[in-house]
Formats: structure tokens, C-alpha cells, sequence
DNA sequence: TAGTCAATTAGATATTCGTCTAAATATCCG
DNA sequence: CGGATATTTAGACGAATATCTAATTGACTA
């Protein structure tokens, strides 16, 4: 859904730690709710965006909404990684200029 | 700065933008202003958002103010990532339940 | 068919965000 | 010093965001 939807909904620490305690194995909505101090509604919200920009996968099992983890998006930012780290070695092959790596 | 900032700071296109053109080489705050439809105080301020999460370094040059990408910041994005994955492949061992990769 | 449990939608509100114009600051040069 | 160039700060404004309470939808069960 681009990286712009994607770095947005991860920067937000409620749905970082949705998506941490999704990749220790599926939950449902009421589950996942219980575990923050917020307002189903306000979960419910997140789980949306989540949902749209393709970071979890919605399962509906009778009365329950079972959400799990889409790994494949975690590819899109591995790529843009990647691809930041591409130019940088390109343009500073020797490491002499430019770029400085301590504080 | 905390993830939280890092990742809304990478939530912005044209701060990526910035941060892509910044890979290639230290630029000056005009010659990266002048890249974009954007006023310069919306740069200014885009470069101050990059600043305060640690993306860009500065250094005032003369008249001119330089600035150049922090790359020790990636290593965080890296190792959230690289956490994420863990508890993943920590969960499921043989790829056998729960985590689609599919579409 | 009622009643209950699970989850989302609707609507409101305060805050943050991206953008702009106008003004201020800082540095250089003649 | 005085003017030009480079950049930031101030202030305003509309759009988006995170949150809440109340109401709604959907599904199971007795």
C-alpha cells in the first residue's frame, strides 16, 4: 500500500506492539484489546490500519476476528533499506568522504 | 530519538526524498530545497524533523548550512526488523501454522 | 426468538502535521 | 556600514490522527 501508509502506521507504538505480540502467534480483536489500556473501539481502529496498509491479514471465525501477521510486507521495507544502502556504498566506495558514522 | 519518531519521520515522502538524495552526498539546505515544489520553509522544517530524529547531521559551512545522512540511524530500523523476524521464526519453527505469506 | 458476547461503526474532540506567507537572523562582500 | 544571499522562525490554517463514549451489527445459545 506504499511505504508511506507503511512508515505511518508503524509509527505508532500501540500497533508496533500489536504487530509484536501478532508475530508470536494469531489473535483475535477482544484478545488483542485486553492486553493494551485502551478502548476496544481505539483497537479496533489500529487493527484497521493495520489491516489496510497489509501489515496483518483478517480471518473471521464465528463470532471471533482472528488477525495475523502478514510477513511479506516486512519485505517492502527491508527493500527500501537496502536500497538506501545501495546509493550510500555507490556514492562513498572508499568510506574517505561524506558520510560520517560516529555522533 | 525512539522508533516512534524514526518511523514518523520516514512516514513523509519527500523526507525520504531528502534522505535518498542526501545518500548520494552532503548537500546544502538550498540545493535541496531547490529539488522540491515545496517552499523553503517547508524544507527548512522537514530538515528540522530529520535533524531531531537523527536521520541528518548539520554543519554550518560559511553562509551555507550542509547537510549530510546519519547512517547509524538505519541500524535501529534494521534491528526492529531484524527483532521482528526473530520472534517469528522463533514462533513457528517448521512454517507449519499461522503466518500466511501468501497473498 | 431473546439475550448475550464479540467487534465495528458513528460521531465528537483535542492534538499533531504539512504547508504557506511574511518576517527575522546570519553571513558574506564591496 | 549596507546590500545581497542563505536559511530559519513565527504565525496561521486545513487535513489527518488518536482517542473516547454511545450505538450498531453479527453470531452463537438457551
Amino acid at each position: 500500500m506504499g511505504l508511506n501508509n507503511l512508515f505511518k502506521a508503524l509509527g505508532d507504538g500501540t500497533r508496533r506492539e500489536i504487530l509484536r505480540r501478532l508475530a508470536k502467534g494469531d489473535m483475535a480483536a477482544g484478545e488483542i484489546a485486553a492486553a493494551f489500556n485502551l478502548s476496544w473501539p481505539t483497537i479496533s481502529h489500529h487493527l484497521h490500519v493495520l489491516k489496510e496498509t497489509g501489515l496483518v491479514q483478517v480471518e473471521k471465525k464465528g463470532q471471533y476476528v482472528i488477525y495475523s501477521l502478514n510477513t511479506t510486507v516486512f519485505q517492502d521495507i527491508a527493500g527500501w533499506l537496502f536500497e538506501m544502502l545501495g546509493i550510500i556504498t555507490e556514492n562513498h566506495p572508499d568510506g574517505k568522504g561524506g558520510v560520517k558514522d560516529g555522533q
